[in-house]
DNA sequence: AAATATGATGTTAGCGCTAACATTGGGCGG
DNA sequence: CCGCCCAATGTTAGCGCTAACATCATATTT
């Protein structure tokens, strides 16, 4: 068959940095003692581990992760998916994961969607490929088939921000249940005239139940609950923007409810402008608790979430999964807590 | 020697997903074939495509990226490395980077300095044993070994934020410039008496960049540059908490520039609410160019630095050098522009 | 002192993929 | 209709590491 003229040809690629081998000779042991060096120095004779390390040393040697898990079928990668990068939330989000993780030696490897389920299932399967110890992903809607293959998958899998029927783990609150409530204190507050005003509801739906709480709560008092949405994303701008849109649709609005504290501020901060009082002429209220809506004047009523504390929570969950430590309870419910500014 | 009674004993890990082969036997070809299909599906004849994508549909097969990058010896990750994930100006610039680096088919690898140097090793290290295609890392400096490492690594590195002496290609702005700029500003405007005050000026030596070219322009035109710096990171509450204590420790201060928009936006919202006028009692400046200082009343004067546009810029320079196009230069300049808003 | 347990290190055989080369079967000019 | 070329596919040998088992020296038990 093949002409075997070829005794010692193939050679691979440049590169050849140098590798566990090269540190054992170097050292004089054999390079599983090099490897058990690296992930687990206590297995290994003080004396030994220092001959090893001072070769490592001298040799330059820089550790090949990939071999390492291929080997051992699994990465020290956690598997991070997001809807944005743009949207604040998922930023204190992702700092509470990254802190956390970061703590126990696990690597984020992060990943947004733009609110596509679709780019999620692309990314899910990427992310199973590279032998992730875990995945947490924004939401419990997916594609069936993200969803049947997460449910095969045997490692960790936490669905954050929002609670309900979940894969594995779940970490997060009741969007609904937001809305309800503050709905219901503007309610109590003697407003009868309220507007929904949000953006992206539709990819963001998590915004939309908020809505659905907000309108059943008005349901109840038999009060109409007109909602007015915008395609882009939310910024001060918009917030101001929707402001004017509000009461050029319904000039005798009481009370706006944002979908979110960005369009609340931006709102607040053209009403200041406009000579509009706050609350005075018009309440605003907003969701999320961000810092800027404490910042200003009027302090704005919002409901604040622990978006931080959900990061660092789905971390810890995930974390005692790994380690084999039982857990409370698979669905931790992080709450919300109204917060009363001047606005409302 | 060893007991050869082990003919086929040997079973390794649990996982045993469908790999290539699966594929390869089910669709009747080779696996090296799937491999293709998977990887440059034009080598294959169409026909031969589609009966390996059916397979690949059949057997639920999920592609194990670890073994294909350790086979290759590279992965399609780009590491990139921040100082901080608290800090709006990073995020935006990761923002740019990602989507960027996702339109090639890139994954980012993202590692979290905390300002500290060590730490930046460290990731740099883990990121080369990952075969990362690029790595983007921030300012330019780094510990002697890390510098030394990423000298001699083959791939594609990026400094950002700030221009100089660079490892290999360097995509920023002159934080000197900037602050001399925005001093310049001030005295041009009559403003004789003023102060800088920053946080976290160690860390964040850029701010002390920007601090050493206000400094020089006032020492110019013969007025002292009194400095006043707090240890906690930027937040608004530590800005309006700042301009009081410059108040109370240089009473007739005309103007404070202050080392980023976040501290100047709190100084502003703070100012109101004491109902101390700006500019009429003391002119605020920042710097950053955030949309919340052109939200507020008055509109922030500040440098805007284009955050995101640095990290498209960077991928950019990256995916060029990777696809072996040439650079037009390894250095880039990206700018910055004086904003005159009302509050200076 | 023999038997057994324990700790430290070594040997072997892959993990699942792709680079490099080999083979095969038309298409086509002469 | 022969030989050559090219496109499509196959064969082989690792990539650098670690799981699983093996070995050996020393400590502990009986």
């Amino acid at each position: 068959m093949s002409n075997k003229k070829n005794t010692e040809r193939r050679r691979r690629r440049g590169a050849n940095n140098p590798t566990l081998d090269d540190v054992a000779k170097e050292a004089g042991v054999s390079s599983i003692t090099v490897s058990r060096v690296l992930n687990s120095p206590d297995s290994v004779r003080e004396a030994t581990r220092l001959k090893v390390e001072a070769a490592i040393e001298r040799v330059g040697y820089v550790r090949n992760m990939v071999a390492g898990s291929l080997a051992s079928a699994s990465s020290r990668f956690i598997a991070v998916i997001v809807p944005s990068l743009s949207n604040v939330v998922f930023i204190e989000v992702i700092q509470g994961l990254q802190a956390t993780f970061e703590k126990y030696g696990y690597q984020i490897l992060l990943g947004n969607t733009d609110y596509n389920m679709q780019r999620e299932t692309e990314l899910v399967n990427t992310f199973l490929g590279w032998s992730s110890s875990a995945l947490v992903t924004t939401g419990l809607r997916h594609e069936e088939s993200c969803t049947s293959l997460l449910k095969r998958w045997q490692k960790p899998v936490v669905e954050i921000m929002e609670l309900g029927d979940a894969i594995d783990l779940n970490v997060g609150l009741s969007h609904y249940d937001a809305g309800h409530c503050m709905a219901h204190y503007l309610l109590e507050q003697g407003y009868r005239r309220i507007v929904y005003a949000g953006t992206q509801m539709d990819g963001n739906y998590r915004a939309r139940l908020r809505y659905e709480g907000h309108r059943d709560r008005l349901a109840k008092a038999g009060v109409e609950a007109p909602l007015l949405e915008w395609a882009p994303a939310s910024d001060f701008e918009l917030g101001g923007h929707a402001l004017e849109r509000v009461l050029e649709r319904y000039p005798d609005t009481q009370a706006v409810h944002f979908a979110d504290d960005v369009l609340a501020t931006g709102a607040i901060l053209h009403a200041t402008r406009l000579g509009i009082r706050v609350p005075g002429d018009i309440a605003v209220c907003g969701f999320t608790g961000l810092p800027i809506g404490q910042a200003i004047s009027p302090r704005l009523t919002t409901i604040s979430s622990p978006r931080e504390a959900i990061g660092r929570i789905a971390a810890e969950q995930v974390i005692a999964r790994i380690e084999g430590r039982p857990l409370d309870a698979d669905q931790v419910d992080v709450g919300f807590e109204l917060t009363i500014g001047e606005s409302a």
